[in-house]
DNA sequence: ATAGTTACCTTGAACTAAAAGGTAAATATT
DNA sequence: AATATTTACCTTTTAGTTCAAGGTAACTAT
């Protein structure tokens, strides 16, 4: 039972963060319910998980921040840049390449 | 460029190596070929990968290990114990949950 | 002889997700 | 009014993984 390092998650929760800020602005915590939201529960990313790469990302010139007052309430928004749309589309490439290589590596195995 | 720890194959050569000696036995070298053959060269595991792997799936009593004289060589034969079935079968259906997973997440994000 | 292949192995580095812990303000509950 | 919960941000530490690179030795073909 790994508690770190769970098998086939390593540039899961990257690609989740770029599909969801590619259709519009998202704050971290609003982030940590929509992957369980957009995934069916099947994943949850912890706010140890979320807040790192979104520097991490925003810092890669990924996502822009902008910090902005709702209310009385202070949220830090992310929006993809042109060059996150990039990097998305880099990963969902290798996303299907491995996908792929799975698929047929069973369909031999049988 | 990432050159360790590329994006979503965190899992994938246990995996791999579970599902080839599902099926009967091999050893190190030639699943270093086959690993190749079965997912059309998408997937190249290294010596590196394999070996290391070969011995901690072995040392948690997945894998059988057999050192048997091929004429004048001597390789290391591996199978798959009935233990090494059943982490199979738990590998594969986090597979599944992490793969339909992103499926949904890619069918809200369009 | 030499070069290439087969066959095994180890070490070190880079990176990653997860867990746990921490702060503070707003809202809801009693 | 006091308390508990939720919102919202963040960092540090840990465990674990793949990969690259390096190393040995025997067999085979040129």
């Amino acid at each position: 039972m790994p508690k770190t390092n769970p098998p086939f998650m390593t540039g899961v929760p990257e690609l989740l963060l770029l599909r969801l800020l590619a259709n519009g602005q998202m704050y971290g915590y609003q982030l940590v319910r929509q992957v369980q939201l957009v995934t069916d529960n099947a994943i949850s990313l912890g706010e140890g998980v979320i807040y790192p790469m979104l520097h991490g990302l925003e810092k890669a010139g990924h996502l822009h921040a902008e910090r902005k007052q709702v209310g009385a309430r202070s949220r830090v928004y992310y929006e993809c840049t042109p060059k996150g749309r990039k990097r998305l589309a880099a990963l969902e490439g290798e996303w299907r390449r491995i996908s792929d290589a799975l698929a047929a590596s069973a369909a031999v195995a049988s």
